[in-house]
DNA sequence: TTACTTTTGCTAACACTGTTAAGTCAGGTA
DNA sequence: TACCTGACTTAACAGTGTTAGCAAAAGTAA
């Protein structure tokens, strides 16, 4: 009993502390340079011991993705709850998530399989559905309140457009830094959110 | 004389054996998996003399990137030349681009530096600079058409949107390929680009 | 033609990756 | 006490990028 339960609670601490160094090498070196064998050096155990807690390296990154979601999902919650007006809602959302990539750079580019071959990523990520709820309801809200005739199937649409504009100038800017200064960027994102806004009202 | 030119000669033809064997493989296997091994096992000489030839893998992914730029030019010119109307020509070079992400997959890839370290891509392609002047001319032309006062550098903004979107939507498209129909993705496509052309005229 | 130099290409190694088979040894069980 | 299960280790396999050092061929000058 006591037995068995402190080993379920060793063999947790273990995977825990896996997953905290091998977190602390990425944001040390970022998470190309992650290594099984730098996670058993840094927690001084032998290496086939990480592979008793994940099944291979990207499943350690798939987890790191997932907390990314999670911290992400809780940011958009917390701005989305400042605003009554659902137009307020999506630039909130649109703000939050756009500081939240910068400041997360790591847990973004794992959250949307910069690394992990796509076709694993669906079924080991479920919050991507509740970040999905999560930005779809102001829409909704926006385009029932306009009368429109389908706004179901076009509140999808208008989903998908919405963050693409998000994670385009996301990872524009990840991938070609310091050649465009802050505050245009910034400019560009407030231009096109409030433009998807304004087409969405009329 | 004779002889430099025949080595020369020689050196460029290894060269290019080099880049198409290796591009080869990459539409076989993927970018990810080529490796220098590979490719010099398929031209049948040893490792190092692709040393002679690249300063190191990066050097050849960064090469297959440049193709993909002369080649989405290309494109792109050819979808603009088509329309007199700046507006038309703007849906053309959006659709024009659209088609060719998903026909060049791995080119796209690997233009946008989804392997590369970041910093050295801008100046190992001047290319990226062509390609943006062929995008603001139209927007530019529509910016001032509605006689707006800043057009010059607002132009400048709505580039960074247009293509914002468009690379947005691509990049969500290749994570997670078949959980939405093709033809979903042709009318976000189409919504958003649609959306931001009506913007800009107003 | 001979002697020298350059170029070309190779072998073999270094220092890393992810992953796993096989064995050791201690803790817990009957 | 004898056994067994698991935790943990060593050592290896099969890859990766990269480079030092050497042999042979090719070209040049006497």
């Amino acid at each position: 009993m006591s037995i068995a339960e402190r080993r379920i609670r060793e063999k947790e601490a273990m995977r825990s502390n896996i997953l905290s160094t091998g977190w602390q090498i990425v944001t040390d070196e970022g998470w190309q340079s992650l290594s099984i064998r730098k996670i058993a050096d840094a927690i001084q155990y032998s290496v086939p011991v990480i592979y008793d807690h994940f099944a291979n390296k990207d499943a350690i990154l798939i987890e790191f993705g997932k907390q990314g979601f999670e911290l992400v999902i809780g940011q958009l919650t917390e701005a989305k709850a400042r605003h009554a007006e659902p137009a307020a809602q999506l630039k909130a959302i649109a703000d939050a998530y756009w500081d939240f990539a910068f400041k997360n750079k790591e847990h973004y580019q794992l959250m949307w399989g910069m690394s992990i071959p796509c076709c694993e990523m669906d079924k080991c990520m479920p919050e991507r559905s509740i970040f999905r709820n999560l930005v779809m309801a102001p829409i909704v809200e926006i385009l029932e309140k306009e009368a429109h005739a389908d706004a179901e199937s076009n509140a999808c649409l208008k989903y998908h457009t919405f963050w693409s504009i998000l994670h385009g100038l996301i990872s524009i800017k990840m991938v070609a830094p310091p050649d465009d200064t802050e505050e245009l960027n910034k400019r560009v994102l407030d231009d096109a959110i409030m433009g998807f806004i304004k087409n969405l009202e009329s």
